[in-house]
DNA sequence: CGGCATCAATACGCGTTACT
DNA sequence: AGTAACGCGTATTGATGCCG
């Protein structure tokens, strides 16, 4: 009687070893060419980095793929609150089309599910420095990684009609502007609409209401604060958009299901691979 | 930090208009 | 006739202040 499962996994993409960056505020992307994929998340900050000509502006949870054989190299110097995971793997047979589950990953995109992304590249990161590069979980990794850039939205994707412009023009300005004091009126004046259609089109092709987008980035961004632990929960609740610190701490607790002061006890106390 | 009250903002249902 | 864009009236939810 067998006690053990072997499996034969055929595994289509390699781990070669990944890293966090972290910006002091010098120094630029090197301009390189190197032999495997290289994908970039961006946790903080925006990334100005260019690939064979191409110009990419990486902003916070996006990510961007970047070829072999490709030159690629930094636009501008890195800014200093700039954070971004990366991983190099390489792809050792091409995929053919017909291929069962065939992913198409997108070259830059708007990640759905930013805090699996990141908990996805904390363990990659935790397993490379308990088991050393090249270790096989961490291509399930890379894989679950890339499974979650296809289920998310490319950066610059078709917008097949009027009501997916002005939605998506709606998710620009929350994505750029959602510290400032926004609402969905002030959007819908913004982008010369009615507040009552504007509400309807972005729900359609978001399944999500104005406000809540809204509330998402800003929590998102508070809890990116909160672990670092150099703010205080006012300041915090400022720099995300909220007058009211009070009514921040409702919100917040609402989205997460704990208090800003337990998420960062909680938080401040996990270890963060700098490598 | 949580509960409650109040007022403003937003979402929803439905109808109209324009276009194909 | 079907569909998309848009607006209106009203119910619901969010934002805010106050108190314990």
């Amino acid at each position: 009687m067998d006690t053990q499962l072997s499996l034969n996994v055929h595994m289509p993409v390699h781990v070669s070893n990944g890293g966090l960056f972290i910006s002091r505020g010098v120094g630029t992307h090197p301009r390189r060419v190197i032999d495997s994929f290289e994908l970039i998340y961006v946790k903080r900050g925006i990334l100005a980095i260019e690939e064979s000509g191409r110009r990419f502006e990486v902003g916070e949870e996006e990510t961007l793929l970047l070829w072999p054989g490709r030159e690629h190299g930094g636009c501008a110097p890195f800014p200093p609150d700039l954070q971004f995971f990366w991983v190099h793997f390489a792809v050792p047979a091409a995929p053919r089309q017909g291929d069962a589950t065939l992913l198409q990953v997108p070259q830059h995109a708007y990640v759905s599910r930013p805090e699996h992304m990141t908990g996805l590249f904390r363990r990659l990161l935790n397993e490379q420095a308990l088991l050393g590069e090249r270790a096989v979980p961490m291509n399930l990794m890379a894989m679950q990684m890339l499974w979650e850039v296809t289920s998310s939205r490319a950066v610059g994707g078709v917008l097949d009609s009027e009501s997916a412009v002005l939605a998506g023009r709606a998710e620009a300005l929350i994505r750029t502007s959602f510290h400032l004091p926004i609402t969905a009126s002030s959007l819908a004046a913004q982008l010369e609409c009615n507040p009552d259609y504007l509400g309807r089109v972005f729900r359609k092709h978001y399944q999500c209401t104005l406000t809540e987008a809204i509330h998402t980035r800003r929590v998102r961004h508070a809890t990116n604060l909160l672990t670092d632990g150099k703010l205080s929960i006012d300041d915090i609740a400022l720099q995300c958009g909220f007058d009211d610190p009070g009514y921040f701490r409702r919100v917040f607790k609402r989205a997460t299901g704990t208090s800003p002061r337990a998420y960062r006890s909680l938080h401040l106390r996990l270890h963060i691979n700098t490598d």
